[in-house]
DNA sequence: TCAAAAGTGTTATCCTTACACCCATGT
DNA sequence: ACATGGGTGTAAGGATAACACTTTTGA
């Protein structure tokens, strides 16, 4: 095992805090990501769960219990311990946040659990409407916060932070800074979380809504460089359902033929020699993931084919 | 504020656990890259100091008050809370760990507190010297430990794990792969934390290890697409300087010509003017760091340029 | 026949990689 | 003079972005 440690090492008492374990649920059916809920307003937390050896396992282990859905990729996001952050208690609780996906979003069993459209809560992040012009609108609102700043030092900061945030003055809309959006919100004190009652979409408890964020941020980060869309997918799926999918999680039209030859070239998929013609117009191909690229491509490096 | 949470959303007893955060703290000097430690054998481990409203703060605070100098980047890496990792007592610990980017390893306040070259605890992750093999002698330890698996399947899985991660059989090394490299030798067996004795590095107590390892992947990963390595660096520095600093984390060579061609395409730098020939050779010319472009820069997305 | 989605060919451009060479200084 | 790092030009290759068009079905 592991050196003793030296008895001066340890500095500290441990401190004991309250902790519990959050997840966020993502699955896409027809083109709508969707978030596992508690009554609409809440991120399902559990508890540690200390018969598992490690929280990976208690968190599977509770989920598929509630969704009777096996979870595919899971990965810990943040951990939140603000001090201020559960409004109840003056005491600090640590909420350790997982991201897990998994397929369709089908009835769950637990009374209050719903799947919900994941951008009822950040409407601003889907874009796949080009006629959608929240997000600029929005800016709008921040620019004024951005003018009222004290000095000129923090007006200069917080004009450029919009902008880049959201694709103004002629800087490119990205789509990975889900999370910068929500807090830049936040701190403007546009949303309900902070006071203000600018900014649309549904508010969660607490800081859910962040952690939302943080979530959405990551999937859309981790898209690019994994294939974990299929963790999403039925086993046989279309390339226009496929595309329909990272579309959804991106909120964002895709090219749709480069897309194909991104797909295409780094072999992630394969045909099962059937068709279908339930998605209208011409019947399309079934494809299905070739599990065996899984590993390979933990580290590919390809960008989002973008439209237009 | 937030929504009031239904009563019936909270179906768990707040758990209360005993928590810790644990910093690794790196400097680069002289292209070494640099740990601060305990006695050598253990990260800095810290209280959550309930003053500070973040987490984040706390630990600023405190290593500054510690090394007397002001960190840089800072970014959580990850939450350990597997049951079994602290050895001592049998409850469970949950250590919140935290990356941080300091200029220099200058002498330190406390006594018990010292820098040391991070590759003394991996250093098989240091390929920089091209006829080190360290690398691939490990991988045969491994094959060994692969070919042990009692079915096919595991030994199958073994054996590519082992490859991608180790950058074999014809497969390019990546040096993102440090944290599967270590869990891979840990499962094999390899490290004394697990019982080995196969695999070279100083080890660490409890998994702080593990800790580091997870700290130089993210480190690695974060060099590419953005700017931090600047937060290692003095005010002034010439090109093969910040190349060093670069080759150091990454622990292999990059290619000068290229190296420098993404530094001023993407205007991270600026000349001072001045010039030094403390570097041996012809005279070097002096560079800053741009500020402004920190912002913007956040997400360019430049891989690194390899040697060779 | 027309709407709707599937599916294909081709080109310009930029980024990455790689090659090989010259420059200025201290010893 | 020569070792040592600093500093540059340029071309091949591949990936990306963008162009528009044909095919096959159901209603």
């Amino acid at each position: 095992m592991a050196l003793p440690p030296p008895a001066d090492l340890r500095r500290h008492p441990s401190e004991r805090v309250a902790a519990e374990l959050i997840a966020v649920i993502v699955a896409v059916t027809d083109s709508v990501p969707r978030v596992l809920t508690l009554g609409g307003a809440a991120l399902p937390s559990g508890p540690f769960a200390s018969e598992h050896r490690s929280l990976q396992a208690a968190l599977r282990a509770w989920v598929e219990h509630q969704t009777h859905h096996p979870l595919g990729h899971v990965e810990q996001l943040y951990t939140f311990a603000d001090r201020d952050r559960a409004a109840e208690a003056g005491e600090r609780v640590v909420s350790i946040s997982y991201l897990g996906l998994t397929r369709e979003a089908r009835a769950v069993g637990q009374a209050g659990v719903s799947w919900q459209d994941l951008y009822r809560y950040l409407p601003w992040e889907d874009r796949r409407d080009p006629d959608a012009t929240l997000a600029p609108v929005l800016a709008q609102a921040l620019q004024a916060w951005a003018e009222a700043a004290p000095d000129a030092m923090l007006r200069w900061e917080r004009r450029s932070r919009i902008a880049i945030a959201f694709g103004l003055e002629r800087r490119a809309w990205n789509e990975d800074l889900a999370l910068q959006r929500y807090e830049t919100l936040w701190e403007a004190g546009l949303v309900p979380e902070a006071g203000g009652s600018t900014a649309p979409g549904e508010p969660m408890v607490h800081d859910h809504r962040r952690i939302l964020a943080t979530a959405l941020a990551r999937l859309r980060g981790t898209l690019k460089y994994r294939p974990v869309v299929f963790e999403l997918m039925p086993p046989n799926f279309t390339l226009g359902q496929l595309q329909g999918a990272v579309e959804a999680l991106a909120g964002r039209r895709l090219h749709k033929q480069n897309f194909r030859r991104l797909i295409e070239q780094q072999e992630l998929v394969e045909e099962t020699g059937a068709v279908t013609s339930e998605t209208g117009g011409r019947p399309a191909r079934l494809f299905r993931f070739r599990r065996e690229v899984m590993a390979e491509r933990a580290v590919s490096g390809s960008k989002l084919p973008l439209a237009r």
